[in-house]
DNA sequence: ACTTGATTAAAACACTTGTTTGAAACGGAC
DNA sequence: GTCCGTTTCAAACAAGTGTTTTAATCAAGT
């Protein structure tokens, strides 16, 4: 850990760590003191109390960097390949390849069991980052498409990066061990979604004629 | 609750509901016991001791229906109406339409932060599942597809499915209270994944020709 | 009615938790 | 040096945890 810093920041850095590690009730004061070297009191000096202290490594957690909008940047090159990027920049997240382990990994957690963080953290992180890859995706869908769908096929995207992240032990114990080595490849894995993603956009083009074969049969229940 | 029943089972019950809603360490053995009108050391006499509790929970979470494996009975129909109604069965569940509520949200929870008790689970439960989607998806794709993209493509779907049950309050906060509620429509959300897929499954029959228009150049960081 | 085994109940135990307290140590200003 | 505000520390507090213990209760079996 950096010495010769504000204590606020070491204690900060440290509660970061321990939260992403075990989540808010799960976490001690105690730990997260003994790894910043402080003593017990300074959670209650320093911030309030030990909820305070998670909000501001929240807070922390998605401030720092800031990597998220600057997309819009290669709006020349085609959707197609911008859609690559991105992709691969969210991988490389996913994977953690980016920030310091913890950042991320505190944001995960506070998006799937959220708290009081969660708001700011989705309007200053998570929401741009959606309305990017919605901007991105437009072009390659239908212009009549309506925003609702187009919110849906946002989703479809993100989820298949999120997987990754989220049920790593299950697809571990799933493909087993050797095979899941060889699938957690940031390339491999970029490329799938992308080609995945790609195709299902490009099948979207037809929104009334090809998709949804299979519509009106399928409200039968499957009993044997 | 259930009453004149075996004790044990209306504590496994109660820990099943309370165990789903906060965790095995969130959860306390005093609120489970009140839950089911016992005695805090019923725990330890009918189980050994709390863990021994929830990894019964979890046993029972999974055993109780079974209903993944009965797919091969369409098998008549074309691979896109099965896969439809696999969809929509398996929304349903995401949706909390099918089982009493507790059972697949332990089931998630357990797949989110694995314990001792997750290979089990996946064994008996998530994999079942999980192959008879491989087998449901194997003839839409080329024939000469590795197991490798099998796994990949199955992964893209299931994501999809799994994204609206784990994120359900982050998606409420992304597109506001009102189009969440619009959003979270069985019927709905079936017929996009299902389509989104298809067109996805449709687009890997092309797997050197079409897909991947731009992956040599990507390499590129994107740096302002 | 008495005994025996299984079940339930209340209390206590040992331990950890977040938080608070009050005094000690520090670092400049005068 | 003396003073004073800021920061650190060890100790204690009250509440809550899982677990154990010990006695009470119950339901047959004889």
């Amino acid at each position: 850990m950096e010495d010769r810093l504000d204590p606020k920041d070491i204690l900060l850095e440290a509660a970061g760590e321990i939260f992403a590690e075990k989540g808010l009730e799960q976490a001690t004061v105690r730990e997260i003191c003994g790894k910043a070297g402080l003593n017990i009191a300074a959670v209650n000096y320093y911030f309030r109390d030990k909820k305070a202290l998670y909000v501001e490594a929240v807070k922390l957690a998605h401030c720092t960097g800031g990597q998220t909008p600057q997309f819009e940047v290669l709006e020349g090159a085609p959707p197609e390949q911008v859609l690559e990027a991105f992709l691969r920049q969210m991988m490389g997240m996913m994977l953690d390849d980016v920030r310091p382990t913890w950042h991320l990994e505190l944001m995960m957690r506070e998006m799937a069991r959220p708290t009081e963080a969660c708001v700011e953290l989705v309007r200053s992180f998570i929401g741009p980052m959606f309305e990017t890859l919605k901007q991105i995706i437009r072009p390659l869908l239908p212009a009549e498409i309506s925003p609702f769908n187009l919110n849906l096929h946002a989703f479809s995207i993100v989820a298949q990066c999120l997987l990754y992240r989220y049920h790593r032990p299950v697809g571990r114990i799933l493909v087993g061990e050797d095979g899941y080595t060889t699938l957690m490849d940031l390339d491999r894995l970029t490329r799938h979604i992308t080609d995945f993603s790609l195709a299902a956009l490009r099948g979207a083009s037809t929104p009334s004629k090809g998709a949804t074969a299979t519509q009106s049969v399928s409200h039968q229940e499957t009993k044997p």
